[in-house]
DNA sequence: CTATTTTTGTTGCGCGTGCAACTAGTGCAC
DNA sequence: GTGCACTAGTTGCACGCGCAACAAAAATAG
């Protein structure tokens, strides 16, 4: 095996390790949040996306992006954000195929209540992920990065 | 914002930037998997997996495990590929309850064809995320594990 | 041996997703 | 101005997913 073949192999080794990561953190969010909250996993992500912009409107483009989704997933996912009475659409005057979001009071409110419930959980699934021979080093990685370097993801 | 609050923050950012990079690369393969090959990516995963036990039986937990899967859906999924011929359902004598799975020549002349695609995007896609300045760490991180240490991940 | 608990895998069901096709608005060429 | 390419967001549709309930086999208790 040569050189150019290790380096397939260590990307598809990280690549198998990120998903499995992913998918732990991602499944403990999922219920948690549920059960304890009535929203998704993406839904949060949207709220907090939203809420970081603190008070910025964010356009639909923008959110399926930072939540990394499709353009019709993010349609449906506002629209169900919406009708429960947590984001509202707003209409762009400059531009007007562009649609605005923007959270409402009752959306901060839930993002707050649910955000300890998040943190925790995140904290609780990372350990759980550092137990594994497997996992650990990405996860000591992941606890390496700054939150200062670079933009925001959206 | 205290030490706490800190780590919290750094848990989140970590999290975010984990999430971005999963989906960047998991969209990519999906798309060039689905397109050229009529296979998603769980079941590029899957069929990796068996293959990687070198003639070994899988149990469907197994396999559950490895693709993050729940138990329902690594059934659908078996059955699908079963139905295509690229995989075969084999029951275990010694426990009556456990179902082995096992690539067919089929399965293993796919994933042959495959993997060609899927390293090529997964390098591809790798290289787009690091020329994002948020992505980027996590992505230089990622060149960083070996495959040598630890154990598989199913 | 019988009763209970646990494990393994399968099905009914509702729901969120991506893709493709579509409408509406903008910007550019000329 | 008119025509054309491009962007933003929405809808029809098929499909894979998780959850809960289930059946069957094994392990454990008494």
């Amino acid at each position: 095996m040569g050189i150019a073949d290790d380096a397939v192999e260590i990307r598809a080794h990280g690549w198998r390790t990120l998903a499995a990561v992913h998918g732990l953190i991602d499944t403990a969010l999922e219920r948690a949040l549920q059960s304890e909250h009535g929203i998704s996993v993406v839904e949060y992500t949207v709220m907090d996306a939203l809420n970081r912009q603190d008070g910025w409107h964010m356009r639909m483009r923008q959110l399926a992006r930072a939540a990394a989704l499709s353009n019709s997933a993010t349609t449906r996912l506002v629209t169900r954000l919406e009708d429960r009475g947590l984001l509202t659409r707003i209409l762009c005057a400059d531009d007007r195929r562009g649609i605005y979001t923007e959270l409402t009071s009752a959306g901060m409110d839930l993002l707050t209540r649910a955000r300890p419930t998040h943190d925790a959980v995140l904290h609780q699934a990372l350990d759980e992920a550092a137990r594994s021979p497997e996992l650990a080093p990405l996860v000591g990685a992941l606890r390496g990065l700054t939150p200062a370097s670079g933009e925001p993801v959206g």
